[in-house]
DNA sequence: GTCTATACTACGATAGAC
DNA sequence: GTCTATCGTAGTATAGAC
């Protein structure tokens, strides 16, 4: 949707191939999971022989490992400053709802590939453990941030005695599945899921919950 | 895990290998989904050959249908009682979380099982249209049944006026996704999901959540 | 950087013996 | 009801010309 310049290079120049095969097959890849999509596939839709992606991608587990990579990219960018500022917990914990949705409505793969992520066992061969592996820690990180909002919460009073690691549960389910539930959501909802309005309308639901559900 | 008789079979018969078939092909398609599993793989863990699954099973994704079917039978075997019984909408609620929960934590393939059918598009081939429409049919009745307590009790006054159906997603979210979470959520919560006292956690946990937060 | 050609494996599904 | 054998297709990946 808004492409952008090469990092060094000459103007002019139209998004790159690579770009455009991680484009491709993260929407792919979030519509039918990683063995659901076949690079030919992929290759098709970008407009490139199926040979082609082995140039700018090892291996198909590579190509989509990267695209989960920008997808935590994106979230990242978008609730690491709220975790870093200075605010009270509640302040806090309602600016990053902000963010995380923010984040997961800005592409609408985002959310099915983060709930894939979280919840799918994909069996990666060995040689990209390394990989999976640095995944998995950023999730945590992500995770582990909310946790401190929340224990910070409730040690000043400000939220109830609530269990920390069922309510980041409830949390990610909240919000993560929300945004992955594409056409049966948009069903139940009744209108575009990553509408402005519609996205609004989410993130005041749910700081309203949490607001009485948590709240001293 | 608790064998029946056939229908109006002689007695001292085994599990039939047609149920086997479905006990194995729920776990598989639940960890990896319906690309993910070959057929060969099923047969394997049976311990028959891979034809001998076209006998019980037209196709593969008859067998995946199947499967499906039968995970939305156990939840509405729990589910549909408390939905027809005569209580005021709060405590129906807890009933409906109490017996949702207990049919997510009874086998742990239920919940991935369900949550992959409600926010993947498998592309199944138009032959099984009918078995996919009977299948989002019984999830939608389950669904209005949770939406009817919600809209009686806010009529009532007993709830906030919260947006049913964000509620909803929320209440789906924070029961399937935790169910489903698997190992990342046994990491965060640091006990088997599945437990007798996990479970009864996160029930407890489900409805103060609620009831603070729907409470008016 | 993209292509054609190809290797090799696995897939879902069918036919027919037993 | 299970088996072996086989079909046709598509899968990931590599080699090498351009």
């Amino acid at each position: 949707m808004t492409p952008r310049r090469p990092a060094g290079g000459a103007a002019g120049a139209e998004t790159s191939s690579r770009e455009k095969i991680l484009d491709v097959a993260e929407a792919l890849f979030a519509q039918r999971g990683f063995s659901g999509v076949g690079l030919r596939e992929v290759a098709d839709a970008v407009g490139l022989g199926k040979s082609s992606l082995f140039h700018h991608f090892r291996s198909k587990v590579d190509l989509y490992l990267e695209v989960l990579g920008r997808v935590l990219a994106r979230i990242e960018e978008r609730v690491g400053p709220v975790r870093a500022s200075a605010l009270g917990p509640a302040e806090k914990l309602d600016r990053c709802i902000d963010a995380l949705v923010d984040a997961l409505a800005e592409q609408p793969a985002t959310a099915r590939l983060l709930l894939r992520g979280l919840f799918e066992d994909d069996a990666f061969p060995p040689e990209a453990a390394a990989q999976v592996a640095e995944a998995e820690r950023r999730i945590q990180t992500l995770i582990q941030g909310i946790g401190s909002i929340l224990r910070e919460g409730i040690e000043q009073g400000v939220f109830r005695p609530v269990s920390v690691a069922h309510t980041i549960q409830t949390l990610i389910g909240a919000t993560v599945y929300h945004f992955a539930s594409g056409e049966f959501g948009e069903e139940l909802i009744g209108s575009p899921l990553l509408s402005g309005d519609e996205v609004r309308g989410r993130k005041d639901h749910l700081k309203a919950l949490l607001h009485h559900g948590l709240g001293a």
